[in-house]
DNA sequence: GTGAAAGCGCTAACAA
DNA sequence: TTGTTAGCGCTTTCAC
């Protein structure tokens, strides 16, 4: 990892040294210079603070400007104990799930002037301490965690540095951690409510591996959804596997094998799976959706816009989420206090996998 | 976009006003007094620079560990004119293909101790200059641009700074620029060049737009790889379309329509075109790899794999592109000079669509 | 072998 | 209204 020992401590250099090339920098001095007044004058003049004629004031902008001074937010952020600055630690690689809430959390922060530094641990904790430790030396006031994990992950070391740290699409096992989390069962309420509005009454659930808490989580929204309506879930109809296309054909085969009364719903825990549930049903002659209607989970654009027909899915809203993350961030670090677990609703995308008509969008689920 | 005006240069605070708690920071002052040295010595001490009796050198180390002491890089970036920081400008709201560039880099820049700042700049000029100025003032060390885009983009505005920038998946049209890119052609010839070593001899291409620069690479590679051999391509089997499974079904119809004699194999521009196609071809009782051979383009796992058969595809070798690209950055900042155009081989990567044996990686396309 | 002092670029309290 | 000064946390001569 690495590149040679450094069991010391040091203060020193971050990395190789290189002979670089001094990079030039206009100082605020060179505009004192230049415009013949003092530093703390230029100071005052160019954050607009202090008294100083306006003549000054324009005068000392205007030669900066030419001069193509930028302040240096390293010696401000050394001088003001704050860097404005907060990292984001990622664990799976970037993946697909993390993208979305990156990209809101990024937008959120990039609004309020806050740098992100973008951290990918990669499941390897080794590699995250490193990146908490880099992070920590860089001063950042917060730093995000996300990436969908199995089980919960223990919490972050950050020593007693008191620094502000949210999870977010993760959740932490220390209590007095503050995550954020898609209200995956209200998401699946929302699915499977939609399936019964629509007169589906034999609805079956395939989804991905138990070992997952939003496994679990959805079955007991689908659960709850069918008994609002005094339905319960049919024997055999609710399919565990793993999260893949071929997981939703083969499941398809077990639902259609058995002699029962076969479904006339399918709710499935991702739209991959909902993708091999379609193919599956088209290839049996099965229509969808008119003899099945289907409703997919992650409303991955990809996968429930190539299917046949195109899939009505659950949307975790994870740009959202990070919006939301973002949000929390700034809070927690003006010194707000948050714990435990927040979710943020999920919504409803139709498209032609249920055969509804109304193409209203699903109202949100009540998120806590 | 920011908030409230701020037309001034403004050296002073980034974001809003926080009221933030201050959060506790042991200093290298502190670890002198509690070891009753000096200030330097501790520096020395924990740089491992000067010469100091082995005994102080322990003792200070000891304690520094102890106050859980972490040097402040805010503080030597600004002694040291050098922030261990870059910019990652990111173009496509970290799409598909950012992703696994991204991460090369990271990982790569994380080695050397180097974080990275990572900006979404949307497509939206004006995002991008903000996010290229933030960079500016963090005083970071280089800065890479990235995203696939259909034609060449501007290059970045930077002023005098002379900062290093390099483009990823991404073409400036300033011709001083350093541009890092897959080698599309070579990637092309190497599909082909599979599918007629294994026998075929009527290669269809089907692919995207023709407006993106790839897609023209591409479809040269495929000719040049069929001239090779003395074929030609063959009338009416180059259908540019869209990027979609929709138009790989379709444009399947097209070439099975006509009377002329149909394809044996069909090279196509990404894996979401294949993957329309393999389904085109199975709906139609056509036999996939025995009737007609397919090859893919991106090896995008989630599509190469779910396909039936799953499929052989062109990898761009994205993350090793995000590797190169980090290195590359390094020995700019060094102050090596790069410019122009360099692009990274491409490997095809062997599944089942072709009905080849032999399971080896195919050879890298010779990139410049 | 160790310490004092200057300085990186900037801000802010205090004098003038 | 402006300038002087001290200091943010660290490194680095240069004396001792």
């Amino acid at each position: 990892m690495a590149e040679g020992p450094r069991d010391d401590i040091g203060t020193g250099a971050a990395g190789e040294e290189w002979s670089r090339p001094a990079r030039t920098q206009v100082t605020i001095r060179d505009v004192a210079r230049a415009s013949s007044v003092s530093v703390s004058t230029v100071s005052k003049a160019l954050n607009n603070s202090g008294s100083l004629r306006q003549q000054t004031r324009d005068k000392v902008i205007a030669i900066a400007k030419e001069l193509g001074f930028r302040p240096n937010d390293l010696a401000q952020s050394l001088h003001r104990g704050q860097s404005f600055t907060i990292g984001l630690i990622s664990n799976d690689n970037f993946g697909r799930f993390s993208i979305p809430i990156m990209e809101g959390l990024e937008e959120h922060l990039t609004n309020s002037r806050i740098s992100v530094f973008m951290c990918n641990a990669a499941d390897d904790p080794e590699r995250e301490e490193l990146h908490v430790e880099s992070l920590l030396k860089k001063r950042v006031d917060g730093i995000v965690v996300t990436a969908r994990r199995v089980d919960r992950r223990r919490a972050l070391e950050i020593g007693s540095s008191g620094l502000p740290v949210l999870y977010v699409f993760s959740q932490a096992d220390d209590p007095n951690a503050f995550c954020l989390l898609p209200d995956d069962e209200g998401g699946a309420e929302l699915g499977v409510e939609h399936l019964v509005r629509l007169g589906r009454r034999q609805v079956a659930h395939i989804t991905g591996p138990e070992r997952f808490q939003a496994v679990r989580d959805r079955r007991d929204g689908y659960r709850k959804a069918l008994a609002r309506h005094a339905l319960d879930e049919p024997e055999g109809f609710y399919l565990p596997g793993v999260w893949s296309e071929g997981w939703g054909r083969e499941a398809v085969a077990q639902l259609f094998r058995s002699s029962r009364e076969p479904p006339d719903a399918i709710f499935c825990g991702s739209d991959q799976i909902a993708r091999g549930v379609t193919d599956a049903l088209r290839e049996r002659g099965i229509v969808v959706p008119k003899q099945v209607s289907i409703v997919g989970f992650d409303n991955w654009d990809v996968m429930a816009e190539a299917s046949r027909p195109p899939l009505t899915s659950v949307d975790m809203n994870l740009k959202e989420l990070g919006r939301e993350a973002g949000r929390r961030l700034i809070d927690l670090i003006a010194g707000k206090e948050f714990r435990g677990v927040r979710r943020i609703p999920c919504t409803l995308v139709i498209r032609e996998s249920c055969g509804a008509r109304s193409r209203a969008a699903g109202k949100p689920t009540g998120g806590i």
